[in-house]
RNA sequence: GGCCCGUUGGUCAAGGGGUUAAGACACCUCCCUUUCACGGAGGUAACAGGGGUUCGAAUCCCCUACGGGUCACCA
C-alpha cells in the first residue's frame, strides 16, 4: 500500500513555526519512506478564511525547502485540495450517518446552546451538549422548522465506549465516550466542521498516517468513532508535542518573545537550510552526536520513534548559532545578495550600485561573514564604515590616543598613507610595516592606535581590510582630525 | 473542574533496570590574534517530590506537585 501523509493547515495566516515543523516532519517521513506528501487546506470556517493564507503557507514551505506531491497548485489524483471545493464529496457520508442513526438533526440555536452552557457552568458542571435533540419526534422537528430554525447535524456519540488507539509517539491512549458530548458535524449552512471533514478527506485521499500537533489529540477519539460509524478504516496517528516559548508557555500569536513566522526569518536573513535543520531538532533527535544536517541527511536519519513526547522550548540562541554555522559555510556571493538589501533598506547604500561599489560590498560582507548570525546583522556590525565622524566607544578607547606614542604613530601612518601608490588590501600590510620601521612601535601600541583612530573602537574586524574598505580619503581625514 | 499528555543541567536532549548520567547551545577560563569574531582546549551545571517493585532504579508501578492540551456552528 502506498504510504501517504499530509499537512492540513487552515489558511488563516502566515506559516508558523509549529505548522512548519508539522509539515517538515510529514515531508521527511514521506521522503524517507518513498511515500507521497499532500498539502490540503482546511478552509471550512468561512469567517476566518483568508485567501492569502494559502499562498502564505505554500510560499513559506517552498522557502524552507519543503516540496509536495499533491496540493492546490499542482493538483493530484485525489483533489480538489481545499475543503470548500470538496463539499459535494461529503454528502453521501452525511446521508449514511443520518440513515444509520449515527447522526441527527439538531435545532438548537447558538443562543440556546450558550444558555445551556451558562446553566451548566452555574451548576459547576462542565459544558457539554445535553443531547436534547437526540430524540426529537417528527412533529417536534416539524415545529422547529416551522419556526424557521435551520438544523445543524450532530454525531451521536455512543455510550459507554472506550476508545483506544496506538499513537506512534504517545503509544496507547484511551478515552471514555462518556466525556464527549454529541458534536456538530455539519453546520446549519451545510458546511461540515473540521472534525468531520478531516476524516473524510483523510479517507478519500488515502492517508494512512496522520502526523499533527498535540492539540488534536483529544479530537482523535471523536474521529475514530466517526470512522467506525461509517465503517471506514482508521489511519495511524502520531501526535507531536507543542513548541513552547522561552517562558515555557504555548506560543500565542501575539507573543513577541519569539519570532514565530517563517516569513520573518526569511526577512531577517536566516538561511532556509539552517531553519530547516533547527526545526527538525525541535522534538526529534538524531541517533549520533552530529546536529548539522542537510535536507538529504535529515531524510536519511529521520525516524518517528525518535520523536520526543515532551514539549520543546524554542531556543533562539541555538538557532542563531546554527544559522551562523551555515552562513560561514555558504557561498559569499549568496550572503552578499541576502545582506545587501538590508544595507540598502537602512539607507547605507543606494538602490543601484556601481561595479566598484558592488565589489566594495562584497568585501564588506566578506569581512563579517564569519560572525553574522543572520544576514540582517550586517547593518549594526558594519556601522563604523558609514558614519561621518569617529566617536569613541568609551574612555578607554579615547585614552589610547593620549598615550605618548599615539601622535608619533599617527603622523607616520598619515604620511605613509599619503604616499601610498595604491590602496589595496595588500598595500595595507606594507603601510603598517613602514610605520613600524619608522617609529619603532609594533604590536598593540601600533595596531591599537591606528584601530582606535580609524574606528573609535578597541575591537573590530581585520584592520587591513578595515582600512581598505574605509578608503584612502576617509582614512586620511579621520587621522587628520586627531593630529 | 472532567478527560488527556508531559516532567533528565538555564535551553535542546541521549539513555528504556547496573553508565564516572552522553552531546549541542548559552555561560566561565585558557590558547590563538593588535583587538573582536572564527577556531581550539578545558570548566560550572540535571534525573520534580514521595512511596513501592527489585540484589540494584533516571529507567517499571502508584500517589503528589508542577506545566501543557482539550472540552466550539476554530482548526
Amino acid at each position: 500500500m502506498d504510504f501517504r501523509v499530509r499537512y492540513a493547515p487552515s489558511p488563516t495566516g502566515h506559516l508558523h513555526i509549529g505548522g512548519a515543523r508539522t509539515a517538515l516532519f510529514n515531508y521527511l517521513i514521506a521522503r524517507k519512506e518513498g511515500g507521497r506528501f499532500i498539502i490540503r487546506f482546511e478552509d471550512t470556517d468561512q469567517t476566518r478564511h483568508q485567501e492569502s493564507g494559502i499562498s502564505n503557507q505554500l510560499d513559506g514551505l517552498q522557502w524552507l525547502g519543503v516540496d509536495w506531491d499533491e496540493s492546490v497548485d499542482i493538483g493530484g489524483p485525489y483533489g480538489p485540495y481545499r475543503q470548500t471545493e470538496r463539499l459535494h464529496l461529503y454528502k453521501p457520508f452525511i446521508e449514511q450517518l443520518i440513515g444509520s442513526g449515527d447522526a441527527y438533526y439538531c435545532y438548537c440555536s447558538e443562543a440556546d446552546l450558550e444558555q445551556e452552557r451558562a446553566e451548566q457552568e452555574a451548576k459547576g458542571l462542565m459544558p457539554m451538549y445535553s443531547g436534547k435533540c437526540r430524540h426529537l419526534t417528527p412533529e417536534q422537528a416539524e415545529a422547529c422548522r416551522a419556526e424557521g430554525r435551520k438544523p445543524s447535524i450532530r454525531f451521536r456519540v455512543p455510550e459507554n465506549r472506550t476508545i483506544s488507539f496506538n499513537d506512534r509517539i504517545r503509544e496507547q491512549v484511551e478515552f471514555e465516550s462518556g466525556g464527549i458530548g454529541d458534536f456538530i458535524i455539519v453546520r446549519p449552512d451545510g458546511i461540515p466542521t473540521y472534525n468531520f471533514a478531516v476524516i473524510l478527506d483523510d479517507h478519500l485521499m488515502k492517508i494512512n498516517l496522520v502526523i499533527r500537533g498535540e492539540e488534536h489529540l483529544t479530537n482523535t477519539p471523536r474521529q475514530i468513532m466517526m470512522y467506525e460509524a461509517l465503517g471506514l478504516p482508521v489511519p495511524e496517528f502520531a501526535h507531536l508535542s507543542l513548541i513552547l516559548n522561552q517562558d515555557r508557555k504555548k506560543m500565542s500569536k501575539r507573543d513577541e518573545s519569539i519570532i514565530q513566522f517563517m516569513e520573518q526569518y526569511r526577512d531577517l536573513g536566516y538561511l532556509p537550510e539552517a531553519v530547516m535543520n533547527f526545526i527538525a531538532l525541535l522534538g526529534w533527535s538524531p541517533k549520533g552526536e552530529e546536529e548539522i544536517f542537510s535536507k538529504e541527511e535529515l531524510i536519511a536519519q529521520f525516524d518517528l520513534s525518535r520523536i520526543s513526547k515532551s514539549p520543546a522550548v524554542f531556543d533562539m540562541d541555538k538557532l542563531n548559532w546554527m544559522n551562523n554555522v551555515y552562513i560561514k559555510k555558504a557561498d559569499p556571493d549568496r550572503i552578499v545578495s541576502i545582506a545587501l538589501p538590508h544595507l540598502q533598506k537602512a539607507g547605507r547604500l543606494s538602490q543601484s550600485l556601481s561595479a566598484e561599489q558592488e565589489q566594495w560590498v562584497r568585501s564588506l560582507v566578506g569581512l563579517y561573514q564569519e560572525q553574522l548570525r543572520f544576514a540582517g546583522e550586517i547593518v549594526p556590525l558594519s556601522e563604523l564604515f558609514f558614519r561621518e565622524d569617529v566617536t569613541f566607544e568609551n574612555e578607554e578607547a579615547k585614552s589610547m590616543l593620549s598615550e605618548e606614542h599615539a601622535p608619533v604613530v599617527l603622523s607616520s601612518f598619515l604620511s605613509q598613507v599619503e604616499q601610498a601608490a595604491d590602496f589595496t588590501v595588500d598595500a595595507m600590510k606594507g603601510i603598517m610595516k613602514a610605520v613600524q620601521t619608522e617609529t619603532g612601535y609594533k604590536g598593540k601600541p601600533l595596531f591599537m592606535t591606528v584601530r582606535v583612530a580609524l574606528t573609535g573602537q578597541m575591537h573590530g574586524p581585520d584592520l587591513n581590510m578595515t582600512m581598505y574598505l574605509l578608503g584612502k580619503e576617509t582614512v586620511m581625514s579621520r587621522v587628520k582630525k586627531l593630529l
